[in-house]
DNA sequence: AGTATCCTGGAACCACGATTCCAGGATGGC
DNA sequence: GCCATCCTGGAATCGTGGTTCCAGGATACT
């Protein structure tokens, strides 16, 4: 090994992921992400080839490490309810406040987006949906079994449902759309398959 | 006025409408509506100004030809949740076959794109959840004054939620969503906000 | 019929897009 | 301490972006 990167690989893939996030890819250029990062175009295009490639990377790098691991709390949370409710709190949380406030989902923005031409993407993006509607899912059989669900309330059905709802948030946090809105949303969407309260 | 444009302008945004559409904003180039509609740069720029300009020209006909109509005849229509259901059967329908399959919504992509950095833009998409917001709402209370909806649902809130509902359609057609299965989230949603049937 | 006015066609412009290349410098194994 | 190997910096390349300009032609009023 003759020389070794003088900058964190990860690091700088973060940079991009959030230029990307906010931006969109087509409204990104090689320049903007060289200007945040501070390295060089071709320390960039060594590490990892060109802006395709880029922005595959970092759109794995933000489910891995920002999708992925809400969704797997959600699916091994036994609650049942609560923690479809909490789900949603902290994604709302996430969305509305804090760094990434207004930047809405990386994941929705590339399926409304033209990012979505390239097929290794889509296939991404179909995967996400999946694990998203599984996590709900899992939820919901707990839930069902907890008897917490009106009756007739159907977990795989309704999962989807909740996952749309996800996306309608996701899409509505872009526009600027207020938290405590959003959450009072929420709350009726589950209200309406939760059982009511034994008379 | 000694000479007349040679071609029809609302022709040619109508072109414009469906490249903008299919493809967002930051991914058309002026050269792709020269192509597609035939006609010269000069007149395009001399017509309708700018891309900028061209890009809110045509999200204004989106809206008033494909949105406005849909949402008009959901708000008088007075017959209740049969209503809700016949404006997402079209709405899937239009999303998922014909001409426009798989294009989503052209004011949905613009949320989740760069589009959306225009100011103009954003008013205009604010304006358009404002009325997909109303038009259910007043569906929803059509069915409450029909005894349609379950007890403990308020239209409102529940306007809500379909609306952000709505949303996720629009995104899941773009990436290819199967009719069938948005029919059936669709109705498991309608179903739990419906009066479950007499005893 | 003349003419001022507007439209059209096409080339030209300038900036910025992604990408590549080469020289210079630093590193770790021998 | 030498050298092959890789990384870095910056310039250069080549295409495409949006936009403008000018000459030529068509029109409707006088």
């Amino acid at each position: 090994m003759p020389d070794i990167k003088h900058f964190d690989p990860d690091a700088a893939l973060d940079t991009a992921v959030r230029l990307f996030w906010r931006q969109g890819m087509a409204t990104t250029g090689i320049q903007d992400i060289v200007t945040a990062t501070g390295l060089n175009r071709s320390s960039l295009y060594a590490t990892f080839g060109g802006k395709q490639e880029l922005y595959l990377a970092a759109l794995n790098r933000y489910v891995r490490l920002r999708s992925r691991p809400r969704y797997r709390r959600l699916a091994e949370d036994g609650r049942g309810l609560p923690a479809v409710t909490d789900f949603f709190e902290g994604l709302i949380a996430a969305r509305c406040s804090g760094e990434y406030a207004g930047w809405g989902c990386m994941v929705v923005n590339a399926q409304a987006g033209a990012e979505y031409g390239d097929s290794a993407v889509r296939a991404l993006l179909e995967r996400h949906h999946q694990d998203l509607r599984d996590a709900l899912h899992a939820a919901l059989v707990a839930a069902e079994e907890l008897g917490q669900l009106a009756p007739g309330v159907d977990p795989r059905p309704t999962a989807d449902v909740l996952a749309l709802l996800a996306y309608g948030v996701n899409l509505r946090s872009r526009a600027g759309a207020d938290a405590r809105a959003l959450r009072a949303t929420v709350t009726a969407a589950l209200h309406s398959i939760g059982r009511p309260p034994a008379t």
